[in-house]
DNA sequence: TATTTGTTTCGTATTTTTACGAAATGAATA
DNA sequence: TATTCATTTCGTAAAAATACGAAACAAATA
């Protein structure tokens, strides 16, 4: 039964979502961090410290990152190492440069 | 007085304020819209027939993008035509580019 | 002046986002 | 086995986003 009318391609729904994943601060600036930072990876704690805000409210941005496929997190007891997701990244990047080349 | 540590560059700012005005699949098929359709403008009706949402909304999500300064509505009484801020366009364009590019 | 027009604003309800501190987790260590 | 550690999950609260229909708007027209 797929008798609904489509309103919204799939890429737009795409983008809306890596959109979404960027629409706070907070998020973009740990995506900075790790643009620009040593190996392109860190710990939640070396973030928390340039942050105004609580590890439990860092841990949940992190956790929206990696639900949109931005960064995934490599465990190394009793710390978690955050990496770019450079295949989602790259995808997010062709996404938006589509979208604004008019 | 500005004694508190700045935690956010202004940039980072800006562009998750561009990137919640796109966080929504309805404000993207809108701007998709206006960089698609014939001359780059358009009124609000044409939009709404192909739309799931009542026009009410439809004018908020306007609102947003106003606000966000994507697009610009001119005045052509009863109807409103709108348009892209190309200035804007073009700056969010820049953000997304150098924030992507590693 | 009353009506029609496309659009916006208002009032309201529901859902989602953001935030915090306390408690839980799970591996390493004392 | 109890403790330590960085981090996450949970419970909760406050704010923002999304949505709708009804009412308001302002210019054109009957």
């Amino acid at each position: 039964m797929h008798s609904e009318k489509k309103f919204f391609t799939t890429d737009q729904i795409k983008l809306a979502g890596y959109a979404k994943a960027l629409s706070n601060p907070v998020r973009v600036f740990i995506m900075d961090y790790l643009v620009n930072n040593m190996d392109k990876c860190c710990y939640s704690g070396d973030m928390a410290e340039n942050l105004p805000i609580a590890r439990s409210t860092l841990s949940e941005h992190l956790k929206e990152l990696k639900k949109a496929g931005f960064i995934q997190g490599e465990i190394n007891p009793p710390y978690i190492k955050y990496c770019i997701n450079y295949e989602n990244w790259a995808e997010a990047k062709q996404m938006f440069e589509k979208f604004f080349n008019i």
